[in-house]
DNA sequence: ACTCGCCGACTACAAGTGTAGCCGACGCAG
DNA sequence: CTGCGTCGGCTACACTTGTAGTCGGCGAGT
């Protein structure tokens, strides 16, 4: 339900791909384009904390930080609220629009054919 | 490229469903539920303006306002950000995710069947 | 010509977000 | 035991977003 920023979101993409992670370690994964200062990932992984999307356990004087939701299913909730916003809840009018600006490939075409075909009853 | 907020895009939605309206025309056509006042209103179409994404043509001392940009555009760039956010910009995980969250249902599948169909060489 | 109401402009303010500095405390190297 | 570096916590500040009030001026009615 909580509502996670772009930048918070680099965060958890760190710690969703290793984890647990001190602060220090999470900034130095920090994709360095961000040019973030060490401060900025302090203050990222106390708000996620806050928000209980993440978790963290003492070890000594440091805390190891780790995803406390799951990325599958923060990715569900905000394409839902896509969804919801632009779509009227409905995932077709998304594919044609996708289709309608080149973002489809004939490989897409294929895979998701192939996906829907297995959902079949 | 303009960024719009939730309650920006119910002001947008009232103009992409009829234009172009005064601030007032606008305001009456907000869905209550949200319970706005008009000051609110009027300030969504100052920043609204501001961002470029909505117009205005003076009409006596009361401005018409329209949209100024494609509700498919919009949604065409919302989708693209979730895509490149969460899914690698790749449809198929996003159709993938929502297949296993239940959020397709049979109809839904058919329609992307045939839609997808059409679209092969 | 005067007044009244309506209009956009401007101002306000709290919450959220991006970015970062400073500080007191704790632990490790001498 | 002492100094120094490191760590989380706290503070700061600008900008965006949601929400709304006030105000000066213009136009319509009398």
């Amino acid at each position: 339900m909580e509502r996670i920023g772009d930048a918070e979101l680099a965060v958890m993409e760190v710690l969703w791909g290793e984890a647990p992670l001190t602060a220090a370690e999470v900034a130095e994964r920090v994709p360095a384009e961000r040019g973030w200062s060490a401060s900025t990932v302090k203050t990222m992984l106390s708000r996620l904390s806050a928000k209980g999307v993440v978790a963290y356990r003492e070890e000594g004087r440091r805390y190891l930080y780790s995803p406390a939701i799951d990325r599958e299913d923060y990715a569900a909730q905000e394409s839902g609220r896509l969804l919801d916003r632009m779509f009227g809840g409905r995932l077709t009018p998304l594919v044609a629009q996708l289709a309608r600006r080149d973002r489809l490939s004939p490989r897409d075409i294929e895979e998701i054919e192939a996906l829907l075909k297995a959902l079949k009853p």
